[in-house]
DNA sequence: TCTGGGGTCCTAGGACCC
DNA sequence: TCTGGGGTCCTAGGACCC
């Protein structure tokens, strides 16, 4: 492979797994090989993930599965619980593979990646095709392929190359003639575009514009006025004019979240404010973890909690506050203590809960705290704590120490009724086939 | 009966300052 | 009693993504 000259421009494939979470079980089960799949989400909630022949069925991405049930029986529809461990895992050995073929690569979600083909010395769709041939023999993954000019435009060769098996999961917008690719782009709804979601794609509609070729000829300087930068930059792309550039490792560096999210449903509803303290707390734990895992320090604490809003039959509650953390912190008990203040003031007696979060905003560098004059910060001393503790549970497995008020075995934990086995992260789990070779 | 859990970016508006 | 223009910072909320 030749290295790119740096002066090129960049040629962007966008290669995703399909249908990522299920062809993760079936590397496993190759029995669900031409069967319907579906994986859920959490507490076996929604449907996540489905194979094309659950997609056949009618099942629609994030649909709640309990309307989905009645296939079980009729269609032998086959169903999981969520296994992040394994996809997680699959996906850092796929993202290994997929950044030896390029010299730049983006990670732009657990099942896909950005690579830069520009300096490549070969037709862009066969090398493509070798990327899928590869990925699918070492790691039995099926993948797609789009290229273009700009991210935007390798998205949308992504859609066709997953759409249209005549392509061969493959799809290079450059091997295209201009009248075929407005020709192309007037069968696909404007929708489809990377950027434009439900609200947008109405608003749109409404202004005649339905096709991503109308789109890409729309007036730029409405559409700027009517609907911002962004929208304008997205038909800049379509036209091949690039706007957003690759962000790999290096010129992210490694990039720092800015915040940083824990919450979950619970596995049944709540009503004591000492179970939502205790979940509060755990959520806490998880977050600050996170937090110290890229080395920061937050400044400000959001709690928030709801009922379900899918109940039409009962009293509905949601509310959230944010509290500062006087001296910016990682240590979990600190956090901790801010937040049960946070819950303590937003809890109403009455209602059943559904959900409860935290929030941790305000993030720095931990090398960018700040002494405070007025307020020693008590833990400062004892911060090994912290250090020993997400060793031991990087160790032992999360959980294995965690602050009192967490709870043991909570009756509020969430459901996974079906989960498959850690294939490739527990020696005790490892499948049979492979641990007998 | 049963409806996920993360994230990002942009904009508008208010508070405050000079 | 009258009363300007411009800037920054912060927050809330809306839109999007997977």
């Amino acid at each position: 492979m030749s290295p790119p000259s740096s002066s090129a421009p960049p040629i962007f494939a966008l290669i995703d797994a399909n249908n990522f979470y299920v062809s993760c079980e079936r590397v496993f089960n190759p029995q669900l090989e031409k069967k319907p799949v579906v994986v859920l989400s959490n507490n076996d909630g929604c449907i996540v993930a489905r194979s094309q022949e659950a997609k056949d069925l009618g099942i629609r991405m994030g649909e709640p599965f309990f309307r989905a049930k009645h296939l079980i029986q009729s269609h032998g529809l086959i169903w999981f619980s969520s296994n992040y461990t394994l996809y997680g895992d699959m996906s850092a050995r796929m993202m290994a593979l997929l950044g030896s073929f390029a010299p730049q690569q983006e990670i732009y979600s657990i099942d896909e990646c950005f690579l830069d083909l520009a300096g490549i010395q070969q037709d862009a769709v066969s090398y493509g095709q070798t990327i899928r041939r590869r990925t699918r023999r070492y790691l039995g993954l099926p993948t797609s392929v789009g290229i273009g000019k700009t991210k935007t435009l390798a998205k949308l060769a992504n859609y066709l190359a997953k759409k249209r098996p005549q392509y061969g999961g493959v799809f290079d917008w450059q091997a295209c003639e201009p009248l075929i690719e407005d020709y192309l782009m007037a069968q696909i709804d404007v929708g489809e575009i990377w950027g434009v979601g439900r609200r947008l794609r109405m608003q749109l509609r409404v202004m005649a514009i339905t096709t991503c070729r109308d789109l890409k000829y729309a007036p730029t300087s409405l559409i700027r006025q009517r609907f911002g930068v962004v929208l304008e930059r997205t038909i800049a792309e379509l036209n091949g004019l690039a706007c957003l550039a690759l962000e790999d490792a290096q010129t992210s560096g490694e990039k720092r979240k800015q915040q940083i999210i824990s919450s979950k449903s619970f596995g049944r509803p709540i009503t004591a404010l000492a179970d939502l303290s205790a979940a509060v707390l755990s959520y806490t734990a998880r977050a600050a973890e996170k937090l110290r895992q890229q080395d920061s320090i937050c400044s400000h604490v959001v709690v928030f909690i709801q009922t379900n809003s899918f109940s039409t039959h009962q009293k509905q509650y949601a509310n959230s506050i944010t509290l500062p953390v006087i001296v910016a912190s990682n240590d979990t008990r600190r956090l901790s203590a801010v937040a049960i203040m946070g819950i303590e003031k937003i809890y109403r007696a009455g209602y059943s809960y559904k959900k409860a979060g935290v929030i941790l905003l305000g993030l720095h560098p931990a090398a960018q705290q700040q002494g405070n004059l007025l307020m020693a910060d008590p833990y400062a001393r004892t911060s090994k704590v912290m250090h020993i503790m997400d060793h031991l549970n990087q160790k032992y497995g999360a959980n294995t120490l965690s602050l009192a008020g967490a709870g043991l075995q909570p009756h509020w934990r969430t459901q996974a009724a079906q989960r498959t086995p850690n294939y490739t992260t527990a020696w005790d789990e490892i499948a049979p086939a492979y641990a007998n070779r």
